[in-house]
DNA sequence: TACTATGGATAATC
DNA sequence: GATTATCCATAGTA
């Protein structure tokens, strides 16, 4: 992160060139290098715009996963495309297209990028309107009425302070209890660790 | 890569917080940023000794996949262990559009209907999101009205409870600093400990 | 495509 | 889990 001189720790120290760690490192180098995994791939989607899923089965064995949107419609895709080409360049699937037309009776390839492509367009659309609403709930809480509770800090008392203080702790709590609650059906169950109360989200 | 001072170039510079890069960097970055990802997968199969599978269709929707040993037996395992039903969920609501272009061309009738199908899924959560945030925006605007962090905590998605999650973390910032301010002048030094932001409440 | 300086990931350590 | 020094990935440029 930021450079603070201070005390001396050891920092990272050398690079293993690859093999295998220790088993008592093994677990949380997996974790670490597991998030960053994920936080790349997290980060190829919002940069690129593109779809991802990620399959690991850890050391224990144990399914984790990370999907944008999700995992299962993306391997599903991959799934169907046609095998060989997976990682070359170009390969026209023009003759699939019409293999398909031949055998699909209800609705043609052009219909069908008709429809897509409406229904593209209205997604834009939509998705454009949500993230207005999300700047008014995120700014424009301002212009209407106030909770007495969203004055300013510096004019509250100790009381209303204490107060604030107990409800947030509830509601924390059940944030935190519906967060891991949500990302458990997410999931699908491929991940075991969950949430906790770090500020890590 | 080592350290090498020679002439002086620009190397990175600064970071794009996240969204989407010109039209003309979007591929070159994406090739970058998916063989980075790649190799950080192949690194976590030899130190950790896992297996991984990663599946990501380019901005062009083209398919490219990383398999350790092979992409197809990590995701049919995957897909065999039982999980609970994908529904209605909210995951960070970003992209997916953009592949239209690319797919016009060429696709089957059968990946058509499937990017279709998961389109209009997304158009439906979009507009249920729509529908909720509209909603809360209505309440907050009454005065008498509960504000709509206020709804209990299980009718909320994930969206807006990250967004709750940030504007208490806000506050509770605020509320520490105001409540350790208070009473250094309340109880003129009867009180030495003070408040931190560990997770006791 | 190749290169470099910078930003970010992370191994060791506490 | 938190911190820090170090290594690695990569944005921008040639």
């Amino acid at each position: 992160m930021v450079m603070m001189k201070k005390k001396p720790g050891q920092g990272r120290q050398k690079i293993p060139i690859a093999k295998i760690a220790k088993r008592s490192n093994l677990q949380v180098t997996f974790c670490k290098r597991r998030s960053g995994l994920f936080k790349k791939a997290s980060e190829l989607c919002t940069v690129c715009g593109v779809e991802i899923a990620i399959v690991v089965f850890s050391p224990a064995n144990k399914p984790f996963s990370f999907g944008h949107p999700h995992v299962e419609p993306i391997v599903d895709r991959f799934l169907c495309t046609p095998k060989p080409s997976i990682d070359s360049d170009f390969t026209s699937q023009q003759l699939l297209v019409d293999q398909a037309q031949g055998y699909m009776s209800d609705s043609s390839v052009h219909e069908l990028n008709m429809v897509l492509t409406q229904t593209q367009k209205h997604l834009e659309a939509e998705k454009k309107r949500g993230q207005e609403l999300d700047e008014m709930s995120k700014a424009g809480q301002g212009s209407s009425k106030r909770c007495w509770w969203e004055n300013p800090i510096d004019e509250m008392g100790l009381h209303e302070i204490q107060i604030l203080k107990a409800a947030m702790k509830e509601v924390k709590k059940n944030v935190i209890e519906q967060v891991n609650k949500i990302l458990k059906i997410q999931s699908c169950a491929a991940v075991n660790s969950q949430y906790h109360s770090s500020d890590e989200w």
